[in-house]
DNA sequence: ATAATCTAACTAACTGGTTAATTAAGTCCA
DNA sequence: TGGACTTAATTAACCAGTTAGTTAGATTAT
């Protein structure tokens, strides 16, 4: 067909392909030729923009995390209050996970590699993504513990916990599915676990004496 | 060397060496001369015992989920109180993959490969370790919010959320451990964690108002 | 007793299918 | 004209699985 006029097309297309692959099957059991197919471009284009597998896979991991990034920052650097903020910032972590589902099984995958030198790209990725949302959510639990908001939770513990409540439950969506009757990503489910979760973590974390905040549902399960 | 006289021995070493590659590295990215290597003996011995790859992978996630479903269900069958219970059983829970590292990665692997026709073990999985514990732990629930000890939380949202504080932890340690300056899985943090979840999830759970059980430590960062 | 035979446990070396990656020779279009 | 591709063939490496044995010890026969 020849030139289409449009490279970045080609190029996001093989990027979304490939983030598709990747987190179904992980890097050693995403195949090169399924990447191309799912894209409809050749494979010879994938070695064209992208050095190899590993450098696409790279690729689809800093498209990813940036984009997570970038939403949870506009939260953490707006001036809300503590409560508001630390919802407002879960919240927003959630609704991205929703909307990008296979951003939390690339984020496990990468995780459980990061023995030694398996991975080329967690230390990148480490550095760039993961420690300074770590900092940012760590200084605001703090903050809000100082300002007597807050139970004196550890942040190194309470952080953890926040991620794994939502990223867990889409990973782990497709078995839950077989479980219960219900189709735990339908958009009805997921504004409930949203709900659940901003539930969970406010009764864990609010100071139970302290007056409600006006942006924070408290209803166990809502609807 | 022939015959040492110990097949058992063997096995047992092949599945233990199993467990690590696999979860290290998922089915496709495991190597089975990586195996043999660990386990000591010749490739050819795994596909004596095990017909091939994949029938080696059942038989270890079959063996480790097996190991949890016996742990846990020593407390769900006791006679304990709800609030103990609940207690006792993420206790048990947690000390189980304390003790088992590769366990949780398993898990999340096999939860991620649920789609489809993926995985030909998720259906015995699921009948068999993951549907009856979540039955359980959901009856347990649904008990102590009858008797009022405990919130109206959906245990639909609420079992998965308990099992990700405890599961997230340890598979996403290593990228932890480069994130803050001490180790996530040395004793002393671990005890640390134990207690931040246990914290966490009575927290969440349990009826403010309702007098503090005796066994339950409400601290929120320990020692 | 001991030689003959059997069998489970195990191994070294190989094979063949799969798959990432390359290359060469082009086509299309602005 | 040259950047953006396509097509198809090819190469090299990898790696699951096989094969054709070997070994040690138990069992049986004499």
């Amino acid at each position: 067909m020849g030139s289409r006029g449009q490279p970045e097309e080609s190029r996001a297309a093989i990027l979304q392909a490939a983030a598709k692959e990747f987190g179904e099957f992980g890097i050693a059991g995403a195949r090169t030729d399924a990447i191309a197919r799912e894209a409809q471009v050749n494979k010879a284009l994938l070695y064209y923009y992208f050095k190899d597998k590993e450098t696409l896979y790279g690729a689809v991991l800093d498209h990813a995390f940036s984009g997570m990034k970038a939403k949870v920052f506009r939260v953490l650097d707006s001036d809300l209050p503590p409560r508001e903020k630390i919802m407002a910032y879960v919240g927003e972590y959630f609704d991205f996970i929703a909307s990008n589902p296979i951003y939390p099984k690339l984020m496990q995958r990468e995780m459980m590699r990061a023995r030694e030198g398996n991975s080329v790209h967690i230390d990148r990725l480490i550095k760039t993504y993961f420690k300074p949302v770590y900092r940012r959510v760590g200084d605001l639990l703090r903050q809000g513990i100082a300002e007597g908001e807050f139970r004196k939770v550890d942040p190194a513990h309470f952080v953890p916990s926040m991620i794994a409540m939502i990223v867990f439950y889409f990973s782990s969506a497709p078995v839950m599915r077989r479980i219960v009757r219900f189709d735990p990503l339908s958009p009805r489910r997921i504004a409930q676990r949203r709900a659940a979760v901003l539930d969970f973590i406010s009764a864990a974390l609010f100071q139970p004496n302290a007056s409600a905040s006006p942006a924070v549902r408290k209803s166990g399960v809502r609807k």
